[in-house]
DNA sequence: AGCTGGCACG
């Protein structure tokens, strides 16, 4: 009684007092901490009792599946003298929810080996797994055995097949199955709706979503991080205004997206408005969502805020501690970024690939050469983690930076790495050829492939894919700017003269450079490609989208607030020339995102010591 | 006793 009602120090009282125990008690205590979510106290039980049913290892298996103990459960499993179907489908759900889903698949293989009868649970582990795989083969094998089986009309099986077909780019099955007149819900709906968005396919998904009979949370949500995923960050914004209009209220992951969107726009009034909003609300800031403000703050150059913010996490997951030593590298802090680097060993936290991305563009800023080797080599030493193309990309940089150019390009040779047979490389290429056959233009969608292959040593096809970029003529980015001004994102692109206001941006431009010859600055033309004499140049240098940011940013927003520019390339070097100028002479300060580094203005000088 | 949808850092 006690262990059903909770109490679970009144029920360990009896049992403890009790002379005989039956496996009747055994049972109901164990069940009490299962039920508490007590996995210390439940594992000491479990391992103290006589015998041990299969009900209770299942229940178990399923405890330390939430507690995310993938090997415990493993083990447990593995010491089961009797399985069932309910064993399998524990084991293999866990496994799923703990991002094993390859090895959710092999367990079911082997209980199919084993000649395990499937039902319709355990089916739907496995499409859960197959869809986060993006493995059609197998999805499709599993929903021929469940219609072989006759099982076909269980509601989350539905669901997951949807999903299923949804996550493997297969929108027509999807869209059959949604058809057909089945038993289906709000979840069958929003996946449909996720289904549409990963294809990238935003005019249907919108059209879907605006004709939901019903939406919930989770519908708005899967909208407004379609919108962010997709690059769409204006939209992301505007639908979360509706979304509140609506009176739904956010959770923590329509938050994430909205901040992540914020983040790309540097769009620091709304993303402080959504700190704030999560404050009020008492929203916990889980690992994820506290990862996606740090990164916010420190995409906005607010490093004070984002440090804050993350010392006062408590749960601090690996991703914290990347955003805050990555956003500390790109903002110019390199030694902050190693020395929080080193304190994440100390408390025994693991590193990850994204970790070492921060912790060798540190080096990199630093020009530190010995102690970027040294962290590269102890990735597969220490940490058993292969570099992948970021990494030598960073420490080909801090090479060449030091005139190392011989080592860089033995480094080059030296590269990668044998194609990978399992795993990320097969999962890559079937999503990126998907979505070019989705939408041949998309420049991301090839780049992703190339890159791809490029990094596990399959160059031929490497310079294949660029090349059918270039017969498909697929674009290339313009250079475009943001700059937040009273609440509302400008944006500007290379030469253009659309903004309303241009007439003034002009007029500040030419007075920035009036004021630049008077001081003997000369422009700096050699990061123009473009055929046309050097005056000319120094026009089109005039254009540039960071340039024009940087001039509208100066006649609206009040000082002493910093100009806060993002810009989707690099600087050229003569934007970088004017922003140290503008931040002398104008006494305004000026911080400029780039691809890869944060650049602080501040009385002539930047923080990135001229070199980026 | 086991199960389905939206989320971040490169």
């Amino acid at each position: 009684m006690y262990s059903v009602c909770g109490n679970m120090v009144s029920a360990r009282q009896l049992f403890d007092g009790s002379p005989v125990v039956d496996s009747v008690s055994w049972n109901s205590i164990l069940a009490g901490y299962i039920r508490g979510g007590d996995s210390e106290e439940a594992l000491a039980i479990f391992s103290r009792m006589p015998e041990r049913n299969t009900i209770a290892s299942n229940s178990m298996i399923a405890l330390l599946a939430r507690e995310r103990r993938p090997r415990d459960a493993r083990n447990l499993f593995e010491k089961m003298p009797v399985r069932d179907v309910v064993s399998w489908s524990a084991i293999i759900s866990c496994f799923d929810q703990n991002e094993m889903h390859g090895e959710a698949l092999e367990m079911f293989a082997l209980m199919n080996s084993d000649g395990v009868p499937v039902d319709e649970v355990v089916l739907v582990s496995v499409l859960s797994a197959s869809a986060s795989l993006v493995a059609a083969k197998e999805g499709e094998l599993v929903h021929g055995l469940a219609t072989k089986t006759g099982i076909d009309s269980y509601l989350n099986l539905n669901n997951a097949l949807i999903n299923m077909y949804s996550s493997c780019f297969n929108i027509p099955a999807a869209r059959r199955l949604f058809d057909s007149g089945l038993h289906l819900d709000q979840i069958s709906a929003n996946s449909m709706l996720s289904g549409y968005l990963k294809c990238r396919l935003i005019d249907d998904a919108r059209e879907f979503f605006d004709s939901m009979p019903q939406k919930d949370a989770v519908s708005w949500s899967t909208m407004v991080s379609g919108y962010a995923q997709n690059n769409l960050f204006s939209e992301t914004l505007a639908l979360f205004q509706v979304m509140q209009l609506r009176e739904f209220s956010p959770d923590e992951a329509a938050l994430v997206s909205v901040l992540s969107a914020c983040a790309h726009l540097v769009a620091l009034k709304q993303g402080k408005w959504v700190h704030t909003y999560i404050r009020r609300h008492g929203l916990v800031i889980n690992p994820i969502l506290g990862t996606t403000l740090i990164d916010m703050y420190m995409k906005c150059g607010c490093v004070e805020e984002a440090v804050e913010v993350f010392n006062g996490i408590k749960e601090k997951g690996i991703s914290s501690w990347n955003a805050v030593i990555i956003g500390l590298a790109t903002n110019g802090m390199a030694t902050e970024a190693l020395e929080k680097f080193s304190e994440m060993k100390k408390l025994g936290l693991a590193p990850n690939e994204v970790t070492f991305v921060g912790v060798l563009a540190a080096c990199r800023y630093l020009g530190s050469v010995a102690e970027g080797r040294r962290f590269f080599d102890s990735m597969l030493e220490e940490h058993k983690i292969e570099p992948n193309l970021r990494h030598y990309g960073c420490l080909v940089d801090l090479l060449g930076r030091a005139g190392l150019l011989r080592e860089a390009e033995e480094l080059i040779e030296r590269m990668p790495m044998a194609p990978d047979k399992h795993g990320n490389l097969e999962m890559g290429e079937r999503v990126s050829r998907r979505l070019i056959e989705l939408e041949p233009c998309h420049d991301g969608a090839h780049v992703l492939l190339s890159n791809l292959y490029a990094s596990s040593g399959r160059w031929e096809e490497a310079v294949e894919v660029r090349a059918r970029m270039r017969e498909k003529k697929v674009t290339k980015i313009p250079g475009c700017s943001l700059v937040e001004a009273g609440g509302t994102v400008h944006e500007f692109f290379a030469g253009d003269g659309s903004h309303p206001q241009m007439r003034d941006i002009e007029r500040v431009l030419n007075e920035v450079a009036r004021r630049m010859r008077l001081e003997g600055l000369q422009p700096d033309t050699s990061g123009v490609h473009l055929d046309i004499d050097s005056e000319e140049k120094e026009t089109s240098l005039h254009r540039h989208s960071e340039k024009l940011a940087m001039a509208f940013g100066l006649i609206s927003i009040p000082t002493p607030t910093p100009i806060r520019v993002v810009k989707n390339l690099r600087i050229c070097g003569d934007c970088h020339l004017a922003a140290k100028a503008i931040s002398r002479i104008f006494q305004r300060e000026i911080v400029v995102r780039d691809r890869h580094l944060h650049h602080h203005f501040k009385g002539g000088e930047c923080s990135c010591g001229d070199y980026w």
